[in-house]
RNA sequence: GCGGGAAUAGCUCAGCUGGUAGAGCGCAACCUUGCCAAGGUUGAGGUCGCGAGUUCGAACCUCGUUUCCCGCUCCA
């Protein structure tokens, strides 16, 4: 873990937030190359999620959210709890849990252990004007769920899809960006008719377990974990964890869960007419029915929502963990690789003119990347600190599938060297067939 | 939040029993017809995480604090 933080750091990916001014937990920023790779992973979940299916919309709704929705969608009750600490057994209780054989001189000042964040919002402060910072993207694709069915005619099973910031104050931040305060996740709520909800259950979790295997991470480095009944959170009724072999272990990286008609019928108002499944409370505060219409029987009825959520920090760290390498060279010599995916890789070729002060060289090469620029692939980067072999390494280090050397033969005979980044290979090509070569590497295993 | 460890240049680290900071790499400029990080010359970077205290004098001692790591705890 240590090396890969100092990697991230060394080469821009990611950086520890409000460094200059000590630093603040759980908190960190991505650099120039962690934006691009965080972007690309983004991107193909929602290529493969949005794009590559016919039954599912995209969304992307407001970050502050009414107290109402978390108070409806349970987090209220859930997300803020008063402890105390026994200084005796060392533990944490909820003030109204506390055990017998802690004896109240050993127990702290009950502390508020709100998960969530709020915000003032308007001129006056005071207590009704707060909003929340959302703590899951989830909730806002449900308060969307009519919005979103009345403007494109969904009929069930369809989904939404919506990548974006969400925030919880973690008491213990740990372990780089594997827990943080303030992430990003990919969700997706995934409507169905109940009865039908353990079947996409189980297809759910395969689908993602074949995404996360096309970024890179090997089946083997991952473990499924069937939270049992007593572990399962409010909303759910059956929760598939997708655990990865971290550095600091074995946790999780995305969650598919069975969320029932919990959502929906607890942000609808008329909830005695709906037929709903799940424990919700009263909504009088509510002005939807959240619900699909059964054009037979003319009834309403809440569908039934799986849920796949995956953090967005976490697959970066996933998928860095995996990629990193180290090789033994001859002569001792290490090599220290990202053997990224090429459609993550922050940047996806280097144009390296062999000598940096040669103007015929350098112009040459500025041509080549921006003629493959504008093939639109991604970042090109002309790179021109002057040592072939240094600017090999130094790509190698940060995932560059592949490399462009322009030299003084090119000047003759319009030829370049394309080097490989995980095999080191080499070969001579002119340069009108670079484009077809960088186009193939970047299809080769992708989620297209 | 508790216990333990750490913080010195961009990175890795040195700095003896307190006497106002060093190295290698990296970086920048120039030179080098140079394809897998170790060619040459020159140069720019730090007040030693931050704040107090002790002392004639603190990177070094004491206290506090911030951040990171490890173990607990917590973790929709």
């Amino acid at each position: 873990m240590e090396e890969l933080v100092a990697l991230c750091k060394r080469r821009g990916f990611i950086f520890q937030s409000n460094e200059i001014y000590g630093g603040m937990q759980g908190l960190y920023d991505y650099g120039p190359l962690g934006v691009e790779l965080k972007n690309n992973l983004k991107q193909s979940w929602w290529t493969s999620m949005v794009y590559d299916r016919d039954d599912v919309e995209g969304l992307d709704a407001s970050i502050l959210t009414a107290p109402n929705v978390l108070k409806h969608s349970g987090h209220e009750d859930t997300f803020s709890d008063p402890m105390v600490d026994c200084k005796s057994c060392n533990l944490r209780f909820r003030v109204d849990q506390v055990p017998e054989h802690c004896k109240p001189e050993d127990l702290t000042e009950p502390r508020q252990f709100n998960l969530m964040f709020k915000t003032n919002v308007g001129p006056i402060e005071d207590d009704k004007s707060f909003a929340y910072l959302r703590p899951e993207t989830a909730q806002n694709i449900f308060t969307n769920f009519k919005n979103v069915v009345d403007s494109t005619a969904r009929k069930l099973p369809f989904g939404i899809a919506q990548i974006g910031k969400a925030f919880r104050n973690e008491i213990t931040p740990r372990n780089f960006i594997f827990r943080v305060r303030e992430f990003e996740q990919m969700e997706l709520e995934f409507f169905c008719e109940a009865g039908s909800d353990e079947d996409w259950h189980n297809k759910w979790v395969e689908l993602r377990l074949d995404w996360w295997e096309r970024q890179g991470i090997k089946r083997k480095a991952i473990e499924l974990y069937h939270v049992p009944a007593d572990e399962l959170a409010h909303y759910s009724k059956a929760t598939v964890d997708i655990m990865y072999k971290f550095p600091h272990g074995l946790e999780e990286l995305e969650g598919i869960a069975n969320r029932t008609d919990f959502d929906l019928g607890s942000h609808s108002k008329n909830q005695a007419e709906l037929d709903i499944k799940a424990k919700v409370i009263e909504n009088k505060a509510s002005n939807a029915k959240l619900a699909m219409q059964d054009l037979d029987t003319k009834k309403w009825k809440v569908p039934f929502v799986i849920e796949p959520s995956a953090g967005v920090d976490r697959g970066v760290l996933a998928v860095l963990n995996e990629a990193y390498k180290i090789e033994s060279l001859e002569g001792g010599k290490e090599r220290v690789v990202l053997s990224l995916k090429p459609h993550l890789s922050p940047i996806k070729a280097a144009v390296i003119p062999l000598k940096r002060n040669h103007e015929g060289l350098v112009s040459l090469a500025a041509k080549i990347k921006s003629e493959l620029q504008n093939l639109r692939l991604g970042r090109i980067l002309i790179e021109n600190s002057g040592n072939i072999g240094k600017s090999y390494r130094r790509h190698d280090e940060v995932g560059t599938p592949l490399c462009i050397t322009v030299d003084f033969d090119s000047l003759e005979d319009g030829t370049v060297t394309l080097r490989d980044r995980d095999t080191m290979k080499q070969k001579r090509v002119s340069i009108e067939e670079v484009k077809e070569n960088l186009q193939k590497m970047l299809n080769k295993g992708t989620n297209v």
